[in-house]
Parts: structure tokens; sequence; C-alpha cells
RNA sequence: GGAGGCGUGGCCGAGUGGACAAUGGCAGCAGACUGUAAAUCUGCCGGGCUAAGCCCUACCGAGGUUCGAAUCCUCGCGCCUCCA
């Protein structure tokens, strides 16, 4: 087996977990940041490491259009390609399948893109998409699965969960790449389709199982019940993966109910976008607020930015449009999102996950962010123009 | 001295008799973002109200023509270009 988890501890159904791959541990709950065409936008590799990463998402229908496996292939795979020797999994194409929904067609062996770029097709099938991504080298390949939209009915679900399980039988029978691959259990907002998806699925001996087709505009009260469907229905003795989640909240919500992994887009984002994480709630760096704020972004920060710029130079920088408004922000989100990750591995080991809410200015699970006129007028935050994480 | 051109909301800049509180862009104020077609997108952006409607004040200034003027005329003021 290429791959081998453990679970070390235990609080609740709570899991500190350690994933072997061919190129290095990770240790779990962990955090993959999202580094879709083969680097997290605005990162080197290199900074990546340092910020705490322990492995890397990339995903394989932007690598396949553009450079192309082969290139990849011939310049020695995909670790040394983008220059990260860490773990790395690639995410299927099956997201795609939703996020480009108007760009390809689904048929029952299979999903043909049309590229986004050049408006080229491109087929991707069960088989196609575990070759390549055995060619790619990766430690973790994911299975191709169809990502729902939201709301879908019942019976489209029914059947869009049959035709993936299909999928996953053929990936799983054409896997031949060095790493390990995972399956995807759908299911939309139907609980007993969710929790048949993660029987079905479990019995397919995949080597970790991810939970799909959630954070695609659906209310938090519909993503937070398919985790708490799936996730316990899914294999003890093997990682699971909530895929595209999320915001702190739904991090540690799905780590309680036995998640191990997650990847999102939203610290590197939002950082671009000058959304802040910090320790005492979420900030909008461009806010005129922080004109003239000489204090770090997060005091208790140790990322390149926080060690030693203001806010005021933070703000300044985003609102000129500098590039390097968005290297200091992004290298910043995603240090907190990764302290995060560790203090919830810590607090699982010491049995003090409830703890956890307060440190990170989380403020509550299950539900959807308040509609509050008047955001950061919590008073527990120290300051006015904090505000709570979502 | 002569000839011509131009002055529009914080800035740039459309509009050249009614559909104009006035297109755009920038700046400004706020918001969104969840397995990345996103360094993106959205809303507000003269003032006031018993607000999807109404009322004021507005296109350098002052007069005028007209049912009606940012748009036409006259006179100022300011700026620009060319020729001497």
């Amino acid at each position: 087996m290429a791959l081998r988890f453990e679970v070390l501890a235990a609080c609740g159904a709570a899991r500190r977990g350690r994933l072997t791959t061919p190129h290095g541990t990770v240790d779990t709950p962990a955090f993959l940041p999202v580094g879709t065409a083969g680097a997290v936008k605005g990162v080197p590799p290199q900074e990546l490491a340092a910020s705490g990463a322990s492995i890397l998402l990339a995903n394989l229908y932007h690598l396949a259009l553009r450079p192309g496996i082969d290139v990849i292939e011939r310049l020695g795979g995909l670790h040394r390609f983008v220059g990260w020797p860490g773990p790395l999994l690639t995410d299927s194409g099956g997201f795609q399948v939703w996020s480009l929904g108007h760009l390809r067609r689904v048929d029952e062996d299979g999903v043909t893109f049309r590229s986004h770029l050049d408006g080229s097709p491109l087929r991707f099938t069960p088989e196609g998409v575990a070759d390549w991504q055995a060619r790619l080298g990766v430690d973790v390949a994911m299975a191709l699965d169809e990502c729902l939209p939201w709301p879908v009915t019942r019976e489209a679900a029914e059947a869009s969960w049959r035709r993936t399980l299909g999928w996953a039988r053929r990936s799983r029978e054409a896997w031949r790449g060095p790493g390990g691959l995972f399956g995807i259990a759908q299911g939309s907002a139907f609980r007993d389709l969710r929790e048949r998806a993660a029987a079905d699925l479990g019995r397919l001996d995949f080597d970790g199982y991810a939970i799909g087709g959630v954070s695609v505009g659906e209310p938090a009260a519909e993503r937070l019940a398919a985790v708490e469907w799936t996730a316990p229905a899914l294999p003890a003795s093997r990682p699971r993966y909530l895929m595209g989640v999320g915001y702190p909240a739904d991090i540690l919500h799905a780590v309680r109910h036995g998640v191990d992994l997650f990847d999102c887009v939203l610290p590197a984002r939002n950082a671009r976008h000058g959304l802040l994480f910090t320790r005492h709630g979420v900030l909008r760096i461009k806010n005129a607020a922080f004109r003239e704020d000489p204090r770090p972004v997060d005091a208790a920060c140790a990322c390149p930015c926080c060690s030693r710029l203001s806010r005021a130079f933070l703000h300044h920088l985003a609102r000129a449009g500098e590039l390097t408004a968005s290297v200091l922000a992004t290298l910043h989100n995603l240090r907190f999102y990764l302290d995060f990750m560790a203090a919830l591995r810590q607090a699982i080991e010491l049995g003090t996950l409830t703890e956890l809410t307060a440190m990170f200015a989380i403020r509550s699970t299950g539900e959807d962010p308040p509609d509050d006129p008047h955001p950061g007028s919590d008073p527990e935050s120290s300051d006015p123009r904090e505000k709570r994480s979502p």
C-alpha cells in the first residue's frame, strides 16, 4: 500500500492522525493549500513550506490543459516541475464538471470538456484521469467524479451517484500510480443518498475517502449536514477528506465529525481580495479604518507580514494595487490556516478542542453568518474594526 | 495686436434644445468570495425627505431667447493654441 494512515489520538470523533506518502508525512487534521496550476497564486513553493504546509493540491484539469501531462512527465514529474518535494495531491477535474458546467458534456463513460482557454475538446475518463495522475507521480490521486450543482432533484442526484460510483470502481481498477487513490462520495443534500454513497464507496477499498459536492452554493446547514451524514459512514481506518471547505468554523465542525483533510481557495483568494484572517476575527485591509493603523495584522502571527509590517503598510499596498500586497496577504492567511490546523491537532491530543473557538475568533458552527448590519460590534472583540469570522 | 478653441459633479471625460441629477473611467465608501476561467465581482457615490416616488440645488459667472437650456444668444471672467 502506497499510503499509510495511523490515528494517533482521538477526541470524540475528532482524530489526530498521520498520513505517510511517498514524498513525506502529513500530520492530520491537515489543510492543503490550493495550487491549481502548480503553485498557490502569489506564493513560491519554498515560502509555502515555511508557512507550515505539508501537502499541496494541484488540479489535473488545469495541468492537462496547460502545460499538458506529457510536458510535465518529460520534465520529471509534477514534484520536480513545480518545485515542491513534499506530498502532492491532484484533484481529478470533477470540480470543473461543476465550475465549468457550461463547457462540458457528461456521459456514462466520462466527461468531455471544451477548453476554457481555446475551446478545444479534452476527454476525461476514469481510466484516463487515473493514468494522467500516475504519470504525474502524485502522492494522492482523486478518482474522477461528477460534482453536482445545487440544488438538484433526488432523481438526478441518485442517477449521478450511480454513475460516479461506476467511475470510482473503474478508477480503482485502473490505478497504477506510485501514490494512493481516493474515492469521492457524493449524494447532494439527501441523507440516505449520502449515507449510501459513503457505504458504497467504502467497499471499494480506496486509500482515502473524500466528501464531495459541497461548497457549490448550498446553504450552510446543508453543507454541515452532508458532513455529518457522510463522515461517520466512511471507513474509519482511512483518511477522510472534505473537499473545498472552508472557513475555520467549517473545518472545526468537520474535524469534530472525524474529517482529516481539507483544502480551500479561501485563504488565498480572500487574501488577494483584501480579506485577512486573524485571531481576533476577519479584517478587510482596504477599509479606511486601517490607513494609519501601525499594528501588525495579527500580533500573534509569525508570518513574514506580521513579523515586521504594519496594517497601514498593507492597506497602502493593497489600495495601490501592488502585487506585493497579494503576496504578503496570502502568506499571512495561509500561515493563519496552517497555525489553526496545528492548534487543532494539539487540541485533539490534549482534549481541548472547545477552547479553539475563542483562540481563533470562531463565532459558531452550524449557522449561516448572521445578517448583522453592524459587524464588528461583538463585545468580545478588542477592536471594533476586527470582525468575527463567519 | 490678429485668428481660433475651450471651461460639465473630488479628478479625467461624454453629452451640443426636451428621454439629464447628467454615459464612462478613476478616486472614495462598503460588501461578497468555500475540490480557483477570480490581483475578481457587486452595491453606493450633489443634498433633503412621510424614500422603487417626491422636493431642492446643479454643467465658470450674469443676463437673455424658448413651453423647455449643460446644450442657442449677449456680456463678463479664466485657460489654451496658432499668427504677428
